[in-house]
DNA sequence: ACCCAGGCGGGCG
DNA sequence: CGCCCGCATGGG
């Protein structure tokens, strides 16, 4: 147990970095108060609340964490580090790119654990972000270790969902996704050290995430983009088809394929952060 | 009541 | 390889 603060640099929009369908809108609690934003949630080692009030955010932790590994973990989980400027440079190309940026100014591509994306990605495939919600919590409630001093519990570990049956975990909102569920935790906790994809590129570490089955090439690149922090991952689900073929091919249907080309050459690099602010604002406009 | 949801694997041509 | 289909379930 322990507190502190860090100074933010840049702009920072802490609300829709989290609502943004990003893993933490999948778990973290969160509200306004008065003019300060606070935010509580789980992670695999224990409970991180924050209070953003203008460019200070104060954050406490509990469970095993020491000053350094919960800075860390902050730090690294809202991306304190990145140059927003920069990052604006390459992703504001056209029209719509700028609107997006200006409607949501300091959102942050969020880095989360790799197994908590994961699993939180591969529960969102044929589903609703609300009901995404529900279950993730549900799992957590069931599966998760309590934490010392604390009514809330530890993101439940891979080995912990294993031992869940199927049922339990269709009773707990995963539907036909359970034996995915199931097969993804048996997977990293016997046959891949998720760690080991930090040091991998890109495509090799995508090809070894999607050898588990529930994992296709979208949920591969939301884990790439908010696990491995790989800003050249570029999630295609509906929105993001939708909105590229109404913005940049004037309605033209396109295959995935192609507008996987067509982002990287767009925004070399910076394809995730490009991915997010177009994710966001399409939804918010309802482009359908 | 009815439709749909941040896709995926499997089966088929 | 590309296309098409079914899929559990609850929120809107």
């Amino acid at each position: 147990m322990g507190s502190n603060s860090i100074r933010i640099n840049g702009p920072f929009d802490m609300k829709n970095s989290i609502e943004s369908g990003q893993p933490l809108a999948f778990h973290a609690e969160y509200s306004n108060k008065g003019k300060s934003f606070d935010t509580t949630y789980s992670t695999s080692k224990g409970v991180i609340t924050t209070r953003l009030n203008g460019k200070k955010l104060s954050y406490s932790w509990q469970g095993e964490y020491t000053a350094t590994s919960a800075r860390m973990e902050i730090t690294r989980r809202f991306r304190i580090n990145d140059n927003m400027q920069s990052i604006y440079e390459k992703i504001c190309t056209d029209d719509f790119m700028k609107s997006a940026i200006s409607a949501y100014n300091g959102m942050r591509v969020t880095q989360n654990d790799p197994w908590e994306t994961t699993l939180s990605f591969i529960l969102s495939q044929f589903n609703n972000i609300k009901r995404i919600r529900n279950s993730v919590k549900m799992l957590i409630n069931s599966y998760g270790t309590p934490v010392e001093g604390s009514d809330a519990k530890l993101f439940p570990s891979a080995e912990q969902i294993r031992e869940a049956s199927i049922k339990d975990l269709m009773r707990h909102g995963a539907g036909f996704r359970a034996k995915y569920i199931r097969h993804a935790a048996e997977f990293c906790s016997d046959n891949l050290d998720m760690n080991s994809l930090y040091k991998m590129d890109y495509g090799d570490a995508k090809e070894a995430i999607m050898e588990i089955n529930g994992v296709g090439d979208k949920v591969a690149d939301c884990v790439m983009l908010f696990a491995y922090g790989k800003m050249e991952a570029f999630p295609i689900d509906v929105w993001i088809k939708r909105v590229l073929e109404t913005i940049y091919f004037d309605g033209k249907k396109k295959k995935v394929t192609e507008l996987h080309e067509f982002a990287s050459e767009k925004w070399p690099g910076m394809e995730g952060y490009a991915q997010q602010y177009l994710f966001w604002h399409a939804r918010s406009m309802k482009i359908r």
